[in-house]
DNA sequence: AGAACATATGAACAAATGTGCATATGTTTC
DNA sequence: GAAACATATGCACATTTGTTCATATGTTCT
């Protein structure tokens, strides 16, 4: 699915491969990269960046969060697993009832870089 | 698409609805929401991490890119574009080559809390 | 034990989306 | 102006993915 690349880039060297090369160098290994863009994967859904803006808000039962984002039960759950699987949110049970809440503070300073980050200009 | 919904939840009161009112009034206006997810959204693709990565590191130019990636020119500048439309990166024109570089230090501090989060546990 | 309720999950389908191909646009050099 | 090069873009297609439906699991109460 991958077109061959060239090692040298751009055909001339006006550009310095050593960049190339550095650059390659200082990215995370594959394991970090494949977490990271997982990550952020897991964020990147519609339905997912309100449940989790939501429990920025509160820590909610399912049933709370598909009233409030008006979702099915069922769609909030299986999105909420994906959650967990990244570790975005984490759940307590309390007799019937399972408790959601995000589970660090890096979703929460991701959110708000969010939220500064589309306010910042028009 | 959706399922119709519930304003009591869960059919009992355990749970109050007093807490949901409260965090539907606490979501941003529609229009943020929106944005917001739309910014997530791009940047929770594997190729346009691996990009925003790649320069956190340095400014590069397509071709460069392409090279440290091993993507086609084609594909670089299809998620470059889209990158661009959320303003996560900015470009500037010299001569026949674009630089590429992160747009605002938002991005690179959503970078790092993502990194932070998924190496801090196994 | 059985009924009632809250949540989780598997399968299937419709919709969204990333990539390659071909080609267009923009810039420099001869 | 034409050729060469770097980048951009429209289209088509294969893959991914979110939702629904039906049902399973887990918990409480009588």
């Amino acid at each position: 699915m991958e077109e061959r690349y060239r090692v040298e880039c751009c055909e001339t060297v006006h550009i310095h491969n050593d960049t190339v090369q550095s650059v390659r160098a200082a990215l995370p290994d594959e394991d970090t990269l494949y977490d990271l863009t997982e990550l952020f994967r897991i964020f990147g859904d519609s339905t997912r960046v309100r449940i989790l803006y939501a429990l920025s808000a509160s820590e909610l039962c399912v049933c709370d969060l598909a009233a409030v984002l008006e979702l099915s039960q069922s769609a909030v759950s299986h999105q909420l697993r994906a959650l967990k699987n990244v570790r975005l949110v984490r759940s307590r049970r309390d007799g019937k009832t399972v408790y959601y809440s995000l589970d660090d503070s890096h979703v929460a300073t991701m959110i708000s870089q969010g939220l500064e980050h589309v306010r910042e200009r028009p």
